[in-house]
DNA sequence: CCCGAATGTGTAACCGTTTACATACGATGT
DNA sequence: ACATCGTATGTAAACGGTTACACATTCGGG
């Protein structure tokens, strides 16, 4: 059905190893051979199968991209990032999403076998040993906000609690005594991390842990919606709410709005991540930057890093700093200057 | 390096012929053997590579969704849709985005070969012969909003023109006589629609077109901020702007509550696509909606349709319909009740 | 006791490439 | 005239699986 090398030798009159070696441009063939075999090649519309050169070459030039889902724009962020980079330097990308269970993600890995020289693992609710399990031991991989510590692996982690510490530190100083936070997923290495810098920046400002303050979230928008509804039955309302992503920040927001309450003059407003969009909302979004493109970006640049050079390639166990953003919707401008 | 089949063979003391079949689950093979072949295989963390099998089988499990590019949420929309609908039919997804130029979808076209069972194929910037000219015709191929005009080609088309066409309609009716419009990439179909819709329904208004209130915009939210200023520079501003997408008209709110002007009361603004954080904005974002996760979704299943029915499979293209999401920036409440 | 069927397993060809090695041939140097 | 070399090409063995077919064994029935 398809037309292979072989037909291509036929035709042109030559073997399948002169064929090959056009398409390499490897080895010597000579001029008017050469060009036989392409003019014959294009007029069958030929073109090298990916899977027999893959497998007798051992590689394949292509990148696997694993991600947890889908939602929200910081994903699609991280995926444009590692396919930048990737195509620079002629590597292709093949993602893969919704691995939130392991048996998703070992299904994915297994799909991924043979078909990528190296693979990009971002899995933050998936634990230490299922993650260990199912990873390949013959490719190179990086991993992404994973639950993992070991050193026999590279791995890249957003500073999720100094994030969240510093963001929520912020808000204390500039006077809020209750500071609410919508938690992120359950169970979810993010989330787990960003609510620890939120519980350490209240308890060394001296301030009580209310329970009532700690609200579901799941990453989601509707979610940041209903939890904000939440946070506004209680009878004693929270000053600033610290949401622990952009996206639910947004639909806090919206929520907020609807209910006629002011942000940030009645209550301020935080998320996290410093997706693209949060410094065009209404009130601009103060929030935690974090490099999303960067962070795929020096994914791929490690991993390419590990193929050419081999068994001089250290494994590198990295923090990826965050930043602050203050825009609008945290209200520092105002009670500050 | 890696554990290969016959490694598993020689252990368990059987033929590869048997370890296929084990893992397979296909053909006779003893209990005893199985739970044998089984406990090895974990043990030597065998897992078939995929190219070896997808060389003999001539199928993958595989499907590619190649894209123009990833800004914004509407594309990371059109991955999830898709690889929900796929993971159900227990295929995988391989992505592949940034291919706005022919060379770098011939390239990803290339990468695909062998790869993957059938491809999804969006590009809405590359004319007709070329994409033609890269496309396999071995494999079943879905079109999404491609500039193709052929019926040897399963393809879907998200109905731009009447889309835009209603909205813009709407606006004049609520008493907009200056009605600007965003621009999308240039040569890009569903630009190229929206602004014929948009014109389409300017003319039968018969109000006149001023090339002055038709600006430059690319789809990204920089794009519709700048754009929005641009108008406000005019000395007769429009009195409504209609984005070609959602992340411009979310670009162009931004200027415009920068600049004070008042949304809708001083200027109407509507968008494109019904993205999800649209309805979370201030004001809410009146769009027109795109079936966005269904069309990746579809897409799917015309390609499993293909795949099954082989032969019986028959062709189709098809317009997705739109419809008017009138929540709060267009301001028709406010006028009609 | 023999035949045919059922069951379990092995053999080897094949899928589409690449590539080490072999071969053939003309040119060059002595 | 011959060894040597370079150049252009072919041969065939991988790469890691699947599967048609063959073979061996067991079992039930006549």
């Amino acid at each position: 059905m398809n037309v292979t090398i072989k037909e291509v030798a036929k035709k042109a009159g030559v073997s399948t190893a002169t064929v090959s070696r056009v398409f390499n441009n490897a080895g010597v063939v000579d001029e008017e051979t050469r060009r036989r075999v392409r003019e014959v090649a294009h007029e069958l519309r030929y073109t090298p199968n990916a899977l027999g050169r893959g497998l007798s070459t051992r590689r394949t030039d292509a990148i696997g991209l694993l991600l947890p889902d889908l939602h929200g724009e910081f994903f699609s962020e991280v995926i444009r990032g590692a396919d930048q980079a990737a195509q620079q330097n002629r590597y292709h990308l093949l993602v893969s999403s919704s691995h939130t269970t392991r048996e998703a993600l070992q299904s994915a890995l297994q799909v991924m076998r043979g078909r990528v020289d190296g693979l990009i693992v971002m899995s933050p609710s998936i634990d230490e040993h299922s993650l260990k399990e199912n990873l390949p031991r013959s490719l190179p991989v990086v991993l992404l906000n994973c639950l993992v510590d070991d050193d026999s692996y590279d791995s890249f982690n957003i500073d999720n609690y100094t994030g969240a510490y510093e963001m929520v530190r912020h808000l204390v100083q500039h006077g809020h005594q209750r500071v609410a936070i919508i938690k992120g997923t359950e169970k979810n290495l993010d989330a787990e991390e960003r609510l620890r810098g939120y519980r350490q920046a209240l308890r060394e400002a001296g301030a009580e842990l209310h329970a009532e303050l700690e609200v579901f979230g799941n990453f989601s928008e509707s979610s940041g919606y209903e939890a904000a509804q939440k946070l506004l039955t209680l009878r004693a309302h929270p000053t600033a709410i610290f949401a622990s992503n952009d996206s639910m920040a947004l639909g806090a927001l919206s929520a907020l709005r609807e209910m006629g309450v002011a942000v940030p003059q009645e209550i301020a407003l935080a998320g996290f991540d410093d997706v693209p969009i949060s410094r065009f909302l209404s009130p601009a979004l103060s929030t935690v930057h974090v490099p999303i493109t960067d962070l795929g970006a020096i994914a791929i640049q490690k991993l390419i890093h590990a193929f050419t050079e081999k068994n001089a390639h250290v494994k590198q166990q990295a923090l990826v700093p965050t930043s602050l953003v203050l825009r609008e919707s945290c209200g520092c401008s105002k009670q500050i200057s």
